[in-house]
DNA sequence: AATATCATTTAGAATCATTCTAATTATCAC
DNA sequence: GTGATAATTAGAATGATTCTAAATGATATT
């Protein structure tokens, strides 16, 4: 992504925030630069670290509220683990391809050349292009059930909490 | 799956366990059936609790053990949640899709025929196809990266923590 | 500029799934 | 039966995340 491309995320982000009501601090300022300067899908205590280095007394807290906010409109794509802390995605917001290594805890988008080679041996084919040794793929579709859309049809935004 | 299809994968586990040189107990045999028994992915505590309807003092500890080995032994496929406990798929242990609802964290196995339609419009499609409101999709691969292949190129077996 | 209001931030406690630990119990080979 | 080894246990420890109540900061109105 070019400079000016981040350049226009980042104005995306703040205003998406404003939109919502809530002020853009300058350490809420700072967290989305530190969620955008890197493709490595910071971790929340990545990102509370690079926060801090501008403005040491940051809490924790307040990396998870802004992060929480950010969620709910759509301004950042979390990709949870269980065994480890979830990592982040703000540069693409919406749901793509990821490669994760389970040695070095590495995440990386795949590269949208790539997102059709699941058809036939998925994992044989990326395993061919991007040099990754998989050894699994996820594949979940996330959303509302039937049973539970017309238990309430009408609580499209709200979510229980997976 | 018909009924002698679970007959033949609850064996097939029981074989691994022996394979892997661990002693199916009454508790493991317990658990095995007790993952087979539904195609809900139980969670570990749903587990344990039927579990401990055959067998009253088993400890969750068990439960851990036993599904950790059987992890090693790619008998069951975690689905794992950071916000929620994991679930667990005993009936299919290799990568396959899901839906999720974030409602009431119900997990389903989507079917076969659908595995194709994430091309064009893949939520939309999805959505019509299953009934679902699809709000997200998880599609992540595995494995180790060129770099750590390159760095312990014999440790293709061993793995990090996520 | 002073004040009142409301959002933001904070430190630390609480939560919850999971893992670890050290001790106990069961199983198996001899 | 005895000893060696694996399985199981209860409870403590861990670690990411969420909650809480108090303190601080920003903003609008006067």
């Amino acid at each position: 992504m070019r400079e000016s491309g981040l350049e226009l995320r980042l104005a995306e982000m703040k205003a998406a925030l404003r939109d919502r009501g809530v002020v853009v601090t300058r350490k809420r300022a700072k967290l989305l630069e530190v969620l955008l300067a890197s493709d490595r899908h910071p971790s929340v205590s990545e990102i509370h670290e690079g926060v801090r280095a501008a403005y040491p007394g940051t809490s924790l807290a307040t990396i998870y509220n802004t992060i929480e906010i950010l969620k709910e409109t759509g301004q950042v794509l979390e990709i949870e683990f269980s065994a480890s802390a979830n990592r982040y995605d703000g540069r693409i917001p919406v749901s793509h391809p990821h490669l994760v290594c389970l040695q070095c805890e590495k995440v990386e988008d795949m590269d949208g050349a790539m997102d059709g080679a699941a058809q036939h041996h998925p994992l044989d084919r990326v395993s061919r292009a991007t040099g990754y040794e998989i050894v699994r793929l996820r594949t979940d579709y996330y959303g509302t059930c039937p049973e539970c859309l017309s238990a309430s049809p009408l609580l499209s935004g709200e979510r229980g909490c997976l």
